[in-house]
DNA sequence: GGTTAAGTTAACTAAATGGTTAACTGTCAT
DNA sequence: ATGACAGTTAACCATTTAGTTAACTTAACC
């Protein structure tokens, strides 16, 4: 029964999730890293910008716990963890599942008058 | 042939999307919207902060293409839009595809030796 | 032990975000 | 026409974000 609390867990990390892919520089990361591992300079490589502001985006992907960061050597290792972007998928698709039978639930969700399209319109 | 002119307004548009999603607030408008259409103050009603700043949320959740606008009297209709859904989904399952078939493709994309984690593993 | 390579941390800056209050624009009702 | 209702706009503020440069740690190499 730890539903609630991780429940409330995924909603945080969720946010985290989303914020962290509205960034082009970090959903090309991961989109590099969803071909396979690579460390953070070969990361970094394709940016115009400085090592530490790519460091500082991988740290935030690590964070949103989007990718796992393993020690080898003097360099680090990016993987993508796949949980964090079903997690994503799995709420986007949450959001579907009621408007594909909008046309009957709409009918049973008319609690509010202001919200009823259909009031003024028939 | 507007195919690349496209793919970089979808791709500007995929991060606004993204971090749209990222607030927790808009978060859950998203999923009240889901059920069905409603105005701005009925979405603002649940939420403790004032109506300008609903307000300005959901005008960025329109600027996201998220949800639609439409005036209704002096109030107005949200209602989302599935395209910026599916959308964002769409890129998130474009990562998976990879992984999915990761043991093999791993095999092909060992160009960069820094980036192999079975070179020091085997 | 000294140097180089890989990466992080610290301190700073400019711009964006998320909220506030106050004033404004329309629309409906009387 | 007046007034209330629905919502936006403007001006402001605190915090976060995305980047910089400089200094530091740690591991590999000779």
């Amino acid at each position: 029964m730890t539903t609630a609390t991780q429940t409330l867990k995924d909603e945080e990390e969720l946010g985290l999730v989303f914020s962290a892919l509205g960034n082009p520089t970090r959903r090309s990361i991961v989109s590099r890293l969803s071909v396979g591992p690579a460390t953070v300079s070969t990361l970094a490589k394709p940016f115009a910008m400085t090592l530490p502001a790519v460091s500082k985006h991988i740290a935030l992907l690590e964070h949103a716990g989007l990718i796992h960061l393993e020690k080898r050597g003097r360099s680090r290792l990016c993987t993508l963890r796949a949980e964090a972007i079903i997690e994503a998928e799995a709420w986007l698709e949450s959001c579907r599942v009621y408007w594909t039978d909008t046309l009957d639930s709409l009918a049973q969700h008319l609690e509010d008058p202001d919200d009823n399209p259909q009031e003024a319109g028939s």
